[in-house]
Formats: C-alpha cells, sequence, structure tokens
RNA sequence: GGGCGCGUAGCUCAAUGGAAGAGCAGUGGCCUUUUAAGCCAUUGGUUCUGGGUUCGAGUCCCAGCGCGCUCACCA
C-alpha cells in the first residue's frame, strides 16, 4: 500500500468525489481530430477565410489559470502544447467551475471546441465539451515553464535531481520534453544505421543473448543457470562469434543490433548492458571496413542532427569523411616519445615507459600489448577529439584479428575515437583455425587462472572455423556512444531510458 | 572497489551550533483574453537512516543507505 502525501490525498478524494458524481475518472476510451500541432495548423490554414475549424483533442493539463468566469489552460500532447480556454459564456459558470475544482495539473482530458486567437494572439481552443481520461493522483515533479518573447522556454524549479530523473524516467519524461526529443534522435541513429547497413545488402540477425560460453571481448560476463538444462549460461558480452560462425554458413554480409552484457564497474560512459552494432563483411579487410565506418557515421549523423557536424561538450566534432588516420605505434611515438616497435616483449617495454615515465605507473605484470594499451589510454587518447582512425593493434591484446603479414607482432585492427573515447573497433578477422586455436592458448596463458577476461576455449567455433571461412572485415560500435556523441550528453545515463540504479530499499 | 562531494515541504532552494523558511504547486476567496497571470488568506516537515558530542544539532563527530563527480576495470 503507498504512502500518499497530503496533496495525493486531496487528488483521491476528488477521484471519489468525480465517481459519487457519476464521472469515470479512466474511462476505456478517448478520441481526438487532430493533434496540437495539426489544429494549429489547420487553423492557420483557414484563418485568413474566416473558416472555422473544430476539434476534439487529448492531452495532459501542464498549465492552469483560472480567472473565476474563465479559465485559460495548456495541455501538452505528443506533439505538443495547445492553449484551451473555458468561458462561462459556452458552457456555464458550474462547468468553469468544475473545471477549476476537480481538474489538476498532470490530468489527461480530452476538450472540444472551436480554434480561435486570442488577443495577445495564440492559437487556443475555445472549450465547448470536456471530459477526464485519466485522473493524476501524484503531482508531476515540475513548477512552470515560462516563455519569453523569442520562443525561448525557462522551466522553474524543473525536475533536476539525476537520481530522480533517472529512476523515474516516466516523470522526467513527461515533464522534460527535450529528453523526449534526446530518445527520438536515439531512435533516429539506430533506425539511419539499419538502412545504411540494408541497402549496402547486410543481412540483420538475432544470435543467442544467453550463451553456453562468452567470448568476442575482455569482460567479465553475468553468470545465469538454466534449470531444466541444468547448466550455467552467460549473457553475451559481444556477438561476434556467432555472427562469424554465420559467414561459415555462407551469409556474407550480416548485421546485429543488440544489447551486450558486461559485469563490470558502471561510470559516466559504461552501463552494465548497453547496446552493439556489429556487421561482419565477406571478403572485404579493415581499410574497407575503416572507409565504411566514416561514411555510415557521417549518414547517422546528418540523419539524426542534419549535417555532419555537430558540437559535443563545447567542441565542435566533424564526423565528414575521411576521418584522420593514425597509426598506432607511430601515434604513441608522436606523444610519447616511446617507440614500441623497438621493444618486442613486455619486460623491455615496462622497463623504457618506467625510465621515461617514472610517475606512470603501468602493471609490471602485464603483456607487451596491455602495456601498449596503456601507452595508448593515457597520451593518444585523451588528444583524439576529432573523429580519428588509430589502426594496426598488437596482436597479444588482439586474439580475434588477422595478424599483418611480415609483421607478427601487429594485427590489421582499427579503433574510431571521438571526443577523446573510444567509438568502435574493428579488423581483419582471423579465419585461419589452427591459428585460432593457438591465440585461445595463448590468451589462456597470458592471464591468470582466475581472470575472467580470459578468452575461454570455444571449441564449437573452431568447428566451424574448420570448415573453412571466407576472409572477412569485421566491426563493432557502441551505439550509446554514439547517441551520446550525437546529442551531446556527457553521460551515457542520460541516453539509457532506465539506466541501471542500485535497489532503492 | 578507492577518493571527494551532496541528501531540508510535491518541485527548486534558503537557514553563524540558538524559534525549520521562501518561490512554485496545493487549499479557501476576488477577478470575462490569461500565459511563471495577479491580489488576499492558508495548509504542508521522521531536515535520508541509526548512534554520539552538546544546555541546545538541519548544522559538529561516527556508522549505514542512496546519488553525483573522479580514479581503477571495461565499450
Amino acid at each position: 500500500m503507498a504512502d500518499y502525501t497530503s496533496l495525493e490525498e486531496i487528488r483521491l478524494q476528488k477521484v471519489e468525489q468525480l465517481r459519487a458524481a457519476g464521472i469515470e475518472p479512466y474511462p476505456t476510451r478517448a478520441q481526438r481530430t487532430h493533434t496540437s500541432k495539426e489544429a494549429v495548423a489547420a487553423f492557420e490554414a483557414v484563418e485568413k477565410d474566416g473558416k472555422e475549424i473544430q476539434a476534439t483533442l487529448t492531452g495532459r493539463i501542464r498549465a492552469m489559470r483560472s480567472k473565476g468566469k474563465l479559465t485559460f489552460a495548456h495541455i501538452e500532447d505528443g506533439a505538443g502544447r495547445i492553449q484551451i480556454f473555458l468561458r462561462i459564456n459556452e458552457i456555464g459558470q458550474e462547468q468553469v467551475d468544475f473545471f477549476n475544482k476537480k481538474f489538476d495539473l498532470g490530468d489527461f482530458i480530452e476538450v472540444s471546441g472551436v480554434l480561435m486567437r486570442t488577443r495577445t494572439g495564440e492559437i487556443t481552443l475555445l472549450v465547448y465539451e470536456f471530459s477526464l481520461l485519466a485522473k493524476a493522483i501524484s503531482p508531476l515533479p515540475a513548477a512552470k515553464d515560462e516563455v519569453l518573447e523569442d520562443g525561448t522556454v525557462i522551466r522553474h524549479a524543473a525536475l533536476e535531481q539525476p537520481e530522480l530523473r533517472a529512476r523515474q524516467r516516466y516523470a522526467d519524461l513527461a515533464v522534460n520534453p527535450e529528453v523526449r526529443e534526446t530518445f527520438r534522435k536515439r531512435a533516429l541513429l539506430v533506425k539511419a544505421l539499419r538502412d545504411f547497413l540494408d541497402e549496402r545488402d547486410f543481412l540483420e540477425v538475432e544470435t543467442p543473448i544467453l550463451q553456453p560460453l562468452y567470448g568476442g571481448a575482455a569482460a567479465r560476463p553475468f553468470v545465469t543457470h538454466h534449470n531444466e538444462l541444468d547448466q550455467d549460461m552467460y549473457l553475451r558480452i559481444s556477438f561476434e562469434l556467432y555472427l562469424k560462425r554465420l559467414l561459415v554458413g555462407n551469409l556474407e554480409r550480416v548485421y546485429e543490433i543488440g544489447r551486450d552484457f558486461r559485469n563490470e564497474g558502471v561510470s559516466y560512459k559504461h552501463n552494465p548492458e548497453f547496446t552493439q552494432l556489429e556487421f561482419y563483411w565477406a571478403y572485404a579487410d579493415y581499410l574497407q571496413v575503416m572507409e565504411m565506418t566514416e561514411q555510415m557515421v557521417a549518414y547517422a549523423c546528418e540523419k539524426v542532427t542534419g549535417t555532419t557536424r555537430v558540437t559535443y561538450q563545447g567542441e565542435e566534432l566533424d564526423f565528414s569523411p575521411p576521418w584522420k588516420r593514425i597509426q598506432m605505434s607511430q601515434g604513441i611515438l608522436d606523444v610519447s616519445g616511446i617507440d614500441i616497435n623497438a621493444y618486442e616483449d613486455g619486460d623491455a617495454l615496462f622497463r623504457a615507459i618506467k625510465e621515461k615515465y617514472p610517475e606512470k605507473t603501468p602493471d609490471p605484470k602485464s603483456t607487451r600489448g596491455k602495456l601498449i594499451d596503456f601507452l595508448l589510454s593515457e597520451f593518444l587518447e585523451p588528444t583524439l577529439i576529432q573523429p580519428t582512425f588509430l589502426y594496426d593493434y598488437p596482436r597479444d591484446i588482439s586474439p580475434l584479428a588477422k595478424s599483418k603479414p611480415g609483421d607478427p607482432l601487429t594485427v590489421e585492427r582499427f579503433e574510431g575515437y571521438a571526443a577523446g573515447f573510444e567509438l568502435c573497433n574493428a579488423f581483419t578477422e582471423l579465419n585461419d583455425p589452427l591459428d585460432q586455436e593457438q591465440r585461445f592458448i595463448e590468451m589462456g596463458r597470458d592471464y591468470d587462472a582466475d581472470d575472467e577476461e580470459q578468452h575461454p576455449m570455444d571449441e564449437d567455433y573452431l568447428r566451424a572455423m574448420r570448415y573453412g571461412m571466407p576472409p572477412c572485415g569485421g566491426f563493432g560500435m557502441g551505439v550509446d556512444r554514439l547517441a551520446m556523441l550525437l546529442t551531446d550528453k556527457h553521460s551515457i545515463r542520460d541516453v539509457l531510458l532506465f539506466p541501471a540504479l542500485r535497489n532503492e530499499e
């Protein structure tokens, strides 16, 4: 049983009073002839001819101004806001009083009448009939909007607590229209990515979320259990190994947009579940994937924002191709002065880092690849503000990527960066089953047995690959991260409708 | 998980260790073109929770819970 506040008690009483008066506060059906936006457009179209437009509108009461014998209110629907006007001339004093006494901010109502323009010029529905669609018991956590002459809206005492906004996203959405806009943009983004790939003959597929083995990335998984099969299952940490099995099956171009789950820390750019796009493209290599990536992101950016230049946290990012390309060892040399090519094993590289940067503290047990990753995130990443591809990665942190011909320490892999963080990751896929098996074994050896990030040996994946996998390029991107960039949000929580939060009790 | 910060009315916020307040929302009234409507009156509090110090705690101390920022892990 809920504890009601005094404000809620009053509204509950109104519900009883309405029922006692034979009015159902939650009627089953509603109807409308126009959205708020359509009503305004319809009125503007015939205003000059003096023709009358009748309309029935539905929406939520967001502002109310009663002047005794007349009442102005604003209702809000999915399309926007519109003013309504109730007057004793049309409906009588009793009805005006009823509206004022029994209806509250937040209630959903249906209003019928004639469109008009008030003395101050606002297009308004003059109401002849009104009814309740759904009574709000709890007041929406917002005060008032002030609309300035130039149209800018100042919200007074808006819902601002980040915790409340995330926990009660329904209230946040109801009260902050720009939040609805953010999620519309997010939907546009996903649609744009899908359209782009569909147009290029990529087949959208769905692969298991519940997996008997996890793989395809370095992350700790969520573990669950299937009762009937009596076996532990993992929530996938990537789609990679399943999508590549499909290439063995002669599906040449596949992609999936879906949820990944990683049992890691939560931060402004990490949520335990997040949306990933992966595609695999037979007969392509990482350079072709690179080219398609910049086209795809620019396309999505343009569809979402109308341009390929967006402002992110005060910086203008230009996603139009081609993006800057930096070969990784060269990039690290440029910013840190350390030539990773001069050190073929982890110990040597570690000593070089400690000598040049005694204050930096990489883990001394790190592999060469992990040390390079350290240099990368320490020195290079923060400088990658404009969209940039970093390419040619160390082999030992890339167990699923194909080696660069003639360079045993390096694989054909790139990552896309923007605003200083990683956006996507791609490589020429390893399709040699014997090399792949060797990599799994190396990964098992390089990480401690209790390191949950180690890639488990996936025998079925190797079995698939032994049937022959075409050479191909593969790609993965955090869709939430791109959504952050395109909506200028600092935190991933702001582009997730229901971000992960600790239990309230 | 570590460090720092925050938690007061439905919302946004005040309150030197000394009487818990304001605006909006709510309630009652006045008001026939308002728009943060206005005017008059008025209701509303486990100051996150539990301990402690003190004559006295919203304020200081300890512990817990939640959130934010940040570092680490990771996309």
